[in-house]
DNA sequence: TCTGGGGTCCTAGGACCC
DNA sequence: TCTGGGGTCCTAGGACCC
């Protein structure tokens, strides 16, 4: 989808089309309507506190503001662009729609979180047809098809890349943004592919691209024209073998259709940063609430998980996980509070905490677990109980 | 002006078992 | 008498993605 927040936005605020808008933030920067019909919209300008953009719209991209970016920063490079609070209970709810809607289409999808998807197209009826004298005309209306049914069924726009393979048509997919169409056969490679960053392949991150560069590696043909031995000699065997493998277009994983969570987690931080004694208070009465929220989050989607973890980071950006396998699996608060607070008890905390967090995996699916293997304790007992009998927070 | 929240996967060492 | 080979599970950290 293409820029997918910004732009479920833009349907409930279609005045600001065009313009710099900027999804993000956690304090509320909903517009206020004004008596005289128009809208009081948050200019990133008056933003103050940690928050980072989630999405922000083309125009405010031409301004070099871009998702993951703190809001702080933001503002010095857009400070007019307007501030939105993130909705994600209406990205959520339009993400059901136009998956829905592709699947009309066809139906073989694979999620990728709330605004991609990848789609296997192999059996689609008609795909394999030349339409005129243009073979690839069955692809060009399939896509074609798929884009008209999400843009009726939500009002916006997509870009499609079509090619043998997820990891091409990941790439692929960006070439012609926004509401694109682009058809990518191994041919191509050489032409479209290798003259790209490394970077724009799904896998190779900040850390591998500044590795890669400082070997000299900056375009996707030069990493193809790396020998092998290079490529297993810097990075090792299995990442090193598939850097080889990617940097030729070659991808063999299948579209998975269904998968399980192996993990569910809350975390938060904090406006300010919060320090163990000092804070305690605070701290205590967070730490239970992100369990009380975790707790809820698998009794409703009937997930029970053997091992708990907990996750801070401190001042400075240093962050420290500690993890606790149980006996048995649990879902319920006090459980989790209890579980957590062990591990809490193993971390030193002299440095103040910046961002606290509980983690969850190890799980079943309630069914299927015997009710006498599980421990979840009643309502009355919950985290305030646990909490009490803590020392730490 | 320091950097959200929710995830997945990989690596590596140690415990433990046969 | 100076120590195999394989396997699984647990833990901690880190890279990466949406």
């Amino acid at each position: 989808m293409d820029a997918f927040y910004a732009s479920v936005e833009l349907l409930r605020y279609p005045e600001l089309k065009g313009q710099a808008v900027v999804v993000g933030g956690r304090r509320d920067h909903t517009p206020r309507d004004l008596p005289d019909g128009t809208r009081r919209y948050a200019r990133l300008r008056d933003y103050t506190g940690r928050g980072v953009v989630t999405t922000s719209s083309y125009a405010a991209r031409d301004l070099g503001v871009f998702s993951a970016m703190g809001l702080m920063k933001a503002a010095l490079r857009a400070p007019d662009a307007i501030l939105l609070p993130a909705d994600f209970e209406a990205y959520r709810r339009h993400s059901r729609l136009f998956k829905a809607a592709v699947a009309e289409v066809a139906p073989v999808i694979e999620d990728r979180g709330i605004d991609e998807i990848y789609i296997d197209l192999s059996e689609v009826p008609g795909i394999r047809e030349p339409v005129g004298h243009d073979p690839l005309g069955g692809i060009r209306s399939v896509a074609r098809e798929i884009k008209n049914s999400v843009l009726k069924a939500t009002g916006l726009t997509c870009s499609i890349g079509i090619t043998p393979n997820k990891l091409l048509s990941k790439i692929a997919s960006e070439l012609d943004k926004p509401d694109g169409i682009t058809i990518l056969m191994p041919e191509d490679i050489e032409t479209r592919v290798w003259p790209m960053s490394v970077r724009k392949i799904n896998g190779i991150g900040p850390k591998a691209g500044a590795k890669l560069l400082a070997l000299g590696i900056e375009t996707i043909g030069q990493l193809a024209a790396a020998s092998p031995a290079f490529l297993l000699e810097h990075f090792g065997k299995s990442y090193g073998a598939w850097l080889h493998e990617a940097s030729h277009g070659r991808d063999n994983r299948p579209v998975v259709t269904h998968s399980e969570p192996v993990s569910i987690s809350r975390e938060t931080t904090f406006e300010h940063d919060l320090h163990a004694v000092h804070d305690r208070a605070e701290l205590g009465a967070v730490f239970t609430r992100l369990c009380e929220q975790l707790a809820g989050d698998l009794q409703r989607k009937g997930y029970v998980g053997r091992t708990v973890g907990l996750k801070l980071r401190f001042e400075g950006f240093v962050t420290v996980t500690r993890d606790l396998t149980l006996d048995a699996p649990i879902d319920g608060a006090a459980e989790l509070r209890h579980a957590a607070g062990l591990c809490l008890k193993r971390v030193d905390l002299t440095k103040r905490i910046r961002l606290l967090g509980v983690r969850i995996g190890n799980l079943s699916h309630r069914s299927d677990v015997p009710a006498a293997t599980t421990s979840r304790k009643t309502a009355r007992s919950d985290g305030k109980a646990a909490a009490e009998n803590l020392p730490l927070f």
